[in-house]
Parts: structure tokens; C-alpha cells; sequence
DNA sequence: GAAAACCATAGATGGTGTCTATGATGGATT
DNA sequence: AATCCATCATAGACACCATCTATGGTTTTC
């Protein structure tokens, strides 16, 4: 496994182009270093540079693995400052899916503010994963998200929804109730890389045979939905984030759905929290249910 | 500094409940994990864990630290992951500051697809900072985001703009032109926690001794400007991000404005897509000139 | 009081990061 | 072509440390 003090060698390689330099730099000497290095290459089957005697360059698993470098230090040092900052004032925090549309949400938390006009909320987006990470973690204390059969101490469920393929108002195809994936194969596809049912919608064109061409990958939603408002190409999202700047047309032979609940804290909320905490999911469970 | 192998150990025990149990799952004795832990604890100056004799129990800091240590290794995970991936086709990455708005994004992009329509682009969100690490990790190829005075070999300059203070469209303020911090004091307030200017507008606030009240933070601008549209509150944004759903106003005395720039790459790009890049500068100079 | 469960401490030991010393290689200079 | 210089790699010695076994201390249960 890998060890921190070798991504510092890694680093400081990286930032002064030798080993010699880079030794001087983390305090080590030069051999130290060439070990290290060697034994970090070991550690992770990728040799990271090349060796040339007037600089070292980084390969291609070198130069991939960089940032992820730098990324695991950074974490590091969030770690650290996390442990000096003292406990704020207690706030709401909401996790929500990314792929849950903006004005549904703004509704629905302008309701609550009306009714709860003291209270912070602290929204954070984040895939299924995690939003079900931070819940363990306790840096949550709900979320909106996929519902998976998970118990009623766990999630309240609050509604269904399927999919739809949307396109530019103005496409040739908009005009369809349905398209069927050959319809679609001469397309372009905008890839929304933290939809959750990415993989079935893969395997529903290629079971076909149809290979729609890429064209734009995000994880920002609502920039897909502009970009397929542009006139760029389309894609799979539920039926919800639909807007006015687009057209849906129903994907044939492609039936999934989705089921939204609020996941409940994994623990017993502060006191001053706990009530609020009952009242929020009393409002959330109204409001969807009359919503959706 | 911290060590990985002590971050498994300390999350074998929050899971465990038990140092005994623990270091049954990491595959050490007890004594092993205990003097482990106990090293943790000084690296970071923090005690972690209050030791009783049927259970231990996380302290305060041991709560805070437990999501950044299940970060630390989840990046950890990632990074040997990078190293797994093959060379993929190439493509060019772009980068794109959060706060830059959608809609013009798309129709930049979806005309440079009908230029160029056998390109593939991958987009990433971030910060300043983001998208200028990911430059220079090599990471990212172009990144639109805020001109410093950095030189025409770093970031092309494209436009500038300022920004004003958005409201629902009903609000009784909104039929103003301008409005003074003064009439904001009673009004809610909501934060978009990567703005640019948010210190400045702290500042701008707090030097006319007004403190909006708080009800809302959330990075994702998208779901900020719909919360507005709700009534939830009000925000300082820049003006291209201005949509038909809300009204803006001129905040007096608030004079920032910014400046949008692309910023080039860091590096050689690779033959292939040199050409490709020196005509997505052209077309993203020549757009934004003509459009904002 | 005895037994059980569990964390802490002590001492011995094998593994390892680090150092000094040296070797190998390639490019620049004479 | 020979020499010098810069730089990474290898070898061996050694101090440090993660780990083990053994034992101690504390609390709870019977």
C-alpha cells in the first residue's frame, strides 16, 4: 500500500524535475529518495518517471497519477484543519442527489423557510454514494435521494418517476411521442457521467447495436439541459428535470424508473435539532406527495 | 505528519467499537493498535477516542476528523484506480468556473460543435483554484474563468462583467433600480459558497454594519439562483448569471466586477490536438466578443 | 471474591528508512 | 578520443520503529 511521505518524494520530483534537487528539498539524500521512489513504483506497478541524467520526466501513469498525488495531500490537510475549527452554530444540513431538479427543490425549501423562518440549511449535492457516505459520517443530517428499498427508519419514500430522452426544441425527432434507439444512432449523446442509470442506458444501445456518438460529457446536470437546449445532442434524464428550454420524448423498451425518499439521520439529532428534524420530514412528505 | 496505515486502524475501531476487535480486523495484536492509535492521537494533538472497558466512544474531535479520514482513503483508492485506465481517445478537457453561466456556455459550445462536429469534449466545474491546478496537473487543457492580469501566453482575455443583486421577481424591492445595504437588513440572505467575491461582499455588508440574516449556503449556483426564484432570499451574483426567473438590482456601492478569460495550457498539447486547440481559442475569442 | 473483558505498558526483535560510499551512464567540453 | 560533470542506482551499515509476547490495571458481572 502506499505511504504519504513517498508522495512527497513524488511531489517535490514532479516540482523540480530531479531527484538530486528534490532530495534536497524533503530533506533526504539523493539515494534516499531513488529508493523511495523505486518503492512507491513498486507500490503501485506503474513506474512514475524516466530517468535521463538531465532531468526525469513523468509517463503517462506518472502524469495520471499526479493530481490524485496532490488530491490525497490536499485531504490530508483537510483532515488537520478540521481538528483546530471549533463547533459552529448548529444549522440543517440537506444532502441532495445532483440529479434532482433545481426548481422542485427551491420550492420546496422556500415552503419550509416560510414555515421555519430561523433556520439555516446547508445543502450539499452529491452522488447516491455520497450522500449515503456523509449520512454515515454524520456530516449530513438528511438527504434526498434514490430510494433502494430501504426501510422506514432509514427513508420515507416520497414519489416515483421514470426516464425520458430529451432533445433541442427544434430537433427533427422532437415532434415524436417515441424514438427508438436505431432512430437515435446517427445522434450525438451528451454524457451525464453521474446519471445513475448510465450503465443501463450503455447497455440499452448496445444491446441494440446502436452506438450513438459522443459528443460532451459533464456531471453538471443543468449544464447538460443547456447544452441540450443548444442543440448539441441529447440524453437520458428523469422525467423531472425536464424544463421549458427542451423537448422529452419516451425511450422505447427503456422502462426504468426511479423512487426519491428522504433519508433519515443515522443518529439521534441534538436535542434543539431533533424536533425541527421531525418537522422538516412531515414537510417534505406533504409537499412531494401533493407535488408529485 | 500522518500515516495511512494508522487512518485504517482508526476506522477499524470506529467500526469495531473495540480495540480488541479492531486489530483482529487489520490482522495485528491488540497492543500493536493500541500504541497505533495512540500515535495518531499525537501526530494530530487531538485524543480521539474516549476508552472505556465495554466500549470506546469518538470525542468531539474524533467525529470531525472520521469523515476526512474516510476521505484521505477514498482518494487513496482513487489514485491506484488512475493508474488502472488505459489511454482513452482523446479529447479536449476544458474547464469551467461554477460560476460561469449555462446558458451561454451551451450556445458557445453547440456553435463550436457545428464547426467542429467529430470533437469530443469533457467538461469540469470547479473553483479559481480548481481549474488552476488542473491546468497545471495537466489535467485540464482550457479553463474559462477569472482574468488576473495574468499575461496573453497564459489567458486570453474575453469580456468583463459586474455584478448586481438578484430577488424573486415579486419581492417589493425588485421594482427598484438600486438598492443600498441598509434596505437588505432585514432580508434573507443566501450564500453561494464558491463566489468569487464573497469576502467583499461580507465586507461590503459589515462596514455599514448590516447582517443579513442567513438561511441558506449551497455551492451549486443552479440550485442558488432557483431558491431566489422561490423567494427564499437574495444573493450577489455576477450578471450573467441574471435569468428570466429572477430581477436584479444594482447593489450601491458595491462596484466589483470581473474579468472572464480562457486560459491556455500549460503544456505542448499533443500534435493532434494543437490545431484543434488553436481553433477553439479563435472561436471562444471571436463569441465572446460578439456576445457579451 | 473470582472471572471475564478490554485497554495500557514493557521489553525484545525483525524490518526498514536513512546515511555514506561507490558505481554506471550520458552529455558537454577540450 | 579523453576527460569532466551531473545525475540516478546500488551496496552495506546502522539507528529507529512497528510488532510481538508477556504482563499490568480497571471495571463489570456473576
Amino acid at each position: 500500500m502506499m505511504d504519504l511521505y513517498l508522495l512527497r518524494y513524488f511531489l517535490a520530483v514532479v516540482e523540480t524535475g530531479s531527484f538530486t534537487r528534490a532530495a534536497d528539498r524533503v530533506f533526504v539524500t539523493q539515494p534516499t529518495l531513488s529508493a523511495g521512489i523505486k518503492k512507491l513504483e513498486g507500490q503501485l506497478g506503474h513506474t512514475l518517471f524516466e530517468r535521463s541524467n538531465r532531468r526525469v520526466f513523468l509517463t503517462d501513469a506518472g502524469t495520471r497519477f499526479l493530481p490524485r498525488a496532490k488530491a490525497i495531500l490536499h485531504e490530508c490537510n483537510m483532515a488537520v484543519q478540521s481538528l483546530e475549527e471549533t463547533g459552529s452554530a448548529p444549522v440543517l444540513r440537506l444532502g441532495i442527489l445532483t440529479t434532482l431538479p433545481n426548481r422542485a427543490m427551491g420550492d420546496m425549501l422556500a415552503a419550509f423557510k416560510r414555515a421555519e423562518p430561523h433556520v439555516t440549511i446547508e445543502i450539499m449535492d452529491g452522488t447516491e454514494q455520497e450522500l449515503l457516505n456523509r449520512l454515515d459520517d454524520r456530516s449530513l443530517d438528511y438527504a434526498l435521494s434514490i430510494h433502494r428499498g430501504q426501510g422506514a427508519e432509514v427513508a420515507l419514500p416520497l414519489y416515483d418517476e421514470g426516464y425520458v430522452f430529451v432533445l433541442a426544441k427544434d430537433h427533427a425527432l422532437a415532434e415524436r411521442a417515441r424514438v427508438t434507439a436505431a432512430d437515435l444512432g446517427e445522434e450525438y449523446m451528451i454524457v451525464r457521467s453521474r446519471c445513475e442509470v448510465l450503465s443501463e442506458t450503455s447497455r440499452y444501445f448496445t444491446d441494440q447495436n446502436i452506438r450513438p456518438r459522443l459528443v460532451y460529457r459533464t456531471a453538471n446536470d443543468s449544464r447538460a439541459i443547456s447544452m441540450v437546449a443548444a442543440g448539441l445532442g441529447g440524453t437520458v434524464v428523469p422525467e423531472s428535470l425536464v424544463d421549458d428550454r427542451v423537448t422529452s420524448v419516451k425511450l422505447q423498451g427503456f422502462d426504468y424508473s426511479r423512487k426519491i425518499a428522504l433519508f433519515r439521520p443515522k443518529y439521534q439529532l441534538p436535542v434543539g435539532l431533533e424536533e425541527l428534524g421531525a418537522r422538516f420530514e412531515k414537510h417534505v412528505e406533504v409537499l412531494s406527495g401533493a407535488g408529485n
